[in-house]
RNA sequence: GUCCCCUUCGUCUAGAGGCCUAGGACAUUACCCUUUCACGGUAGUAACACGGGUUCGAAUCCCGUAGGGGACGCCA
């Protein structure tokens, strides 16, 4: 039987990095068995459910990459995913069927009733549940005001076992669980009965999701026993912590996976990184999407939380920086660079940015530090308080005389300027830095910079001349 | 409080009873390369949570303890 496997989000008004993870693991999976991946939206909280914060979930998946294979299904009703407030019906449906055979009933007890059931449990120090007060009550003791729920009848006694692909054989006593609500007292679904349905009319075979989900499954399979149902297999993923080892949350930073692009990350690089993260495959740590799709697998995910580790990924975001094409780290470094000038780069500069990017890739980590990097190419920027310190009387004297020699040489090469201020060096007895130093101040404005004879060449004579001139003289 | 799960360098991890003097990666330290800064290269510091078993032999199996995480809603 062919795998199918699915990625739940729910509306909250960005993707989070975690359920990011959760939405790679499902993808790769997908694609080592040559199963299907879908996407249902569960957009049953109609509060947080607008058409805004799901498009921020579609744009995320569409980032990362993520293809999804039921964007023209039929049962999405033309969206092109599967939203569970539009199956709210087959719910319900379920949920009468339930009662019908005898493994769900209505309960009449009201809310406030409830929450005076829990506090006393909890005065008392007992487990809170509830107590299955309407599990065998006649509905002719029904108050007439009450709009009634829809509970699971669930087995009192025994244990409910589930075989985890990640955490191995778990299990739990039936008396710990209680009787959950399927369908609210308005009809609506709850989501332990949504989740199930759909899974099963989806045909999903691999439930892969966050360890946060551990204690719903056993709930879940027992919808799935009451229905008659296949229960899928599952596969439980440790979570993702912050640095600190507390729930990675908005706290540490960058929740949303758009977080993540707006820093200048690649999305090659958060899939390699994030892969790692409680998943290895031996010693290797980078990890291309093609690599990782044949490697992927349940028994190289270990079975403990990992912390989210910014330094890391950084210097995973730094490999795949050096392994993308130049144009396209261009088109993406064009727009911070718009953000520091204040306008778009021309077509020239543009191509200078192109040409300058070798230099430029193996010192920085992220496509913002690109913008940083490169931006006095197109801008000329204040003196750095240590780039001042290197232009002492002498460094300007020596750039004075080394004006005239750039003027005189026949071809603007980076090999020509360097052959310039080598010989020019190796006349005055100095060090070749005693020269390249005062010319990077004059150029970048900085004591540091990309190898600077070919940015002298890049930036043109004129351009050169025009900033060897404003230091000298200034 | 009750239940479920987890525990190897600071961090991510390798490790399926002898291959372990515990390996790799990030970070960190030193050196080399070098026009600066990086990249790259070489070397170094650094971990089996603790206590009991089982075994000729345990990071690996079992039991406790401690610590961490998660779940206990008419949220998802």
């Amino acid at each position: 039987m062919s795998v199918v496997v699915r990625f739940p989000p729910s509306p909250t008004g960005f993707l989070h990095i975690g359920s990011a993870r959760t939405a790679l693991f499902n993808w790769l999976y997908a694609k080592h068995t040559g199963g299907t991946f879908l996407l249902r939206v569960e957009d049953t909280d109609r509060e947080r459910s607008t058409p805004e914060s799901v498009a921020t979930i579609l744009e995320g998946m569409q980032w990362l990459g993520f293809d999804w294979d039921n964007t023209t299904d039929p049962k999405n009703n033309g969206k092109t995913y599967y939203s569970q407030f539009e199956h709210r019906e087959r719910h319900a449906e379920v949920a009468r069927q339930m009662v019908a055979n005898g493994t769900a009933y209505y309960c009449y007890a009201s809310t406030q009733e409830l929450d005076a059931m829990r506090a006393e449990q909890k005065a008392k120090g007992l487990p809170q549940r509830y107590d299955g007060r309407w599990r065998d009550r006649p509905a002719s003791e029904a108050p007439a005001d009450v709009k009634p729920v829809v509970r699971l009848k669930a087995p009192l006694t025994g244990e409910t076992v589930v075989d985890d692909k990640v955490m191995g054989r778990i299990t739990v006593q039936n008396s710990q669980l209680d009787d959950m609500v399927l369908l609210r007292g308005d009809g609506t679904p709850t989501y332990m009965l949504a989740v199930v349905v759909d899974d099963h009319d989806m045909g999903v075979t691999h439930v892969i999701r966050g360890d946060d989900h551990m204690t719903n499954t056993f709930r879940q399979v027992q919808i799935y026993r009451a229905m008659g149902w296949d229960v899928p297999v599952y596969a439980h993923l440790p979570m993702i912590l912050g640095p600190d080892g507390a729930k990675l949350s908005k706290r540490h930073g960058a929740p949303a996976v758009s977080d993540y692009r707006d820093k200048g990350y690649l999305p090659e690089a958060i899939r390699n990184y994030l892969l790692r993260l409680c998943w290895s495959h031996g010693d290797d740590e980078l990890i291309s999407t093609e690599q990782a799709v044949a490697w992927f697998d349940f028994d190289g995910i270990g079975k403990s939380p990992a912390r989210f580790d910014f330094v890391k990924l950084a210097h995973v975001n730094a490999h795949y920086i050096g392994l993308a094409d130049n144009e396209r780290l261009a088109d993406l470094a064009a727009p911070f660079l718009k953000e520091a000038l204040g306008r778009d780069l021309t077509a020239a500069e543009r191509d200078v940015l192109i040409r300058a990017l070798p230099d430029i890739k193996p010192r920085v980590q992220t496509v913002r530090e690109i913008a940083e990097a490169t931006l006095f190419y197109f801008h000329r920027l204040p003196l750095h308080e240590k780039a001042q310190k290197l232009l002492t009387p002498e460094a300007k004297a020596h750039l004075r005389d080394l004006a005239e020699r750039l003027k005189a040489l026949p071809d603007f090469t980076a090999e020509a300027i360097e052959g310039a201020f080598r010989a020019y060096a190796e006349e005055k007895a100095l060090k070749l830095g005693g020269v390249a130093q005062p010319l990077r101040a004059a150029l970048t404005g900085s004591n540091v910079s990309p190898p600077i004879f070919t940015a002298a060449a890049l930036l043109g004579r004129a351009e050169v001349l025009g900033r060897v001139q404003a230091v000298v003289e200034g």
